[in-house]
DNA sequence: AGAATAAAAAACCTTTTTATCTTTTATTCA
DNA sequence: TGAATAAAAGATAAAAAGGTTTTTTATTCT
């Protein structure tokens, strides 16, 4: 479903939106040991996502990554079509070009569900609302 | 979700099990043809297929690709389980190791509730059950 | 028996993904 | 100002996925 950059990323921006207090930065370095990442390919992940504004760094002394009010606004959804691309979410589960509901695939009613819940979810829940709810419920990274 | 193999894994099986007539067979060009697969790399799935026995062979001339009886009673869960290995459908979406229920990642409960919607479907239907919707529902391979 | 056919097997090549290493650039702070 | 720090950028390496080619083996049909 997800690629393993992709899984990275998402991993990395909800530590930043967890674990990070207002004004902290954490580089990436640091961050590949907290979630168990190879620190120089999360940087590569992270430059992409901070190339794009969904997530802030500053260089130097006491700089790294961390969340802008603007980045926490992001959704999942974004956030995987940076790493993924947009077609990420939306091809035919058999790889079908012409797959649809008015000419489905075998398996078309049941995978369509499972990725639409799945996308809806990513599309409507923005990086601050599932920080909370990670917080809340106590979730690991 | 499916490996390109596992793909043309299925699309192929379920040619067999819907455009083939009883004693019929079928080459793996020919079938590479009609699916608009690479005939060359779909033998090699064939062949993977073949010998762990989710559908049969025969050499020589008017020799090819078929389903048995049995084979007809091979779930879809079996032909990704042959090509993707067990766990493909299995593991976290987030690739979280420790990820379940009890200790969910951050997208599990969605994930979860999809992703096994589409699970039971080919864990439950045979290739014999989906070929007759196939066929039922005039749904193009 | 021998020619033709087609799967099986093995070796090989290409591209993409994942991961690492090195150099450069910007920033901070003493 | 200059030393230290950390991101940015680029080049390289390793592994996996996708795809091709060649050789071998089994089968059929004349």
């Amino acid at each position: 479903m997800f690629s393993q950059s992709c899984k990275y990323a998402i991993r990395a921006v909800l530590y930043l939106a967890t674990r990070l207090s207002e004004g902290e930065r954490i580089g990436a370095k640091a961050l590949g040991e907290a979630l168990n990442i190879p620190a120089p390919f999360l940087a590569k992940i992270l430059q992409d996502l901070s190339r794009k504004g969904l997530i802030s760094s500053v260089k130097g002394p006491g700089g790294g990554f961390f969340l802008s009010e603007d980045n926490q606004n992001v959704t999942l959804e974004r956030i995987v079509e940076c790493i993924d691309g947009p077609e990420a979410m939306h091809g035919c589960v058999l790889g079908f070009t012409t797959c649809s509901s008015a000419n489905p695939c075998p398996l078309h009613v049941q995978a369509f569900a499972y990725r639409e819940g799945l996308r809806y979810q990513l599309a409507h829940q923005t990086v601050r609302e599932l920080a909370l709810r990670i917080n809340r419920e106590n979730i690991k990274l």
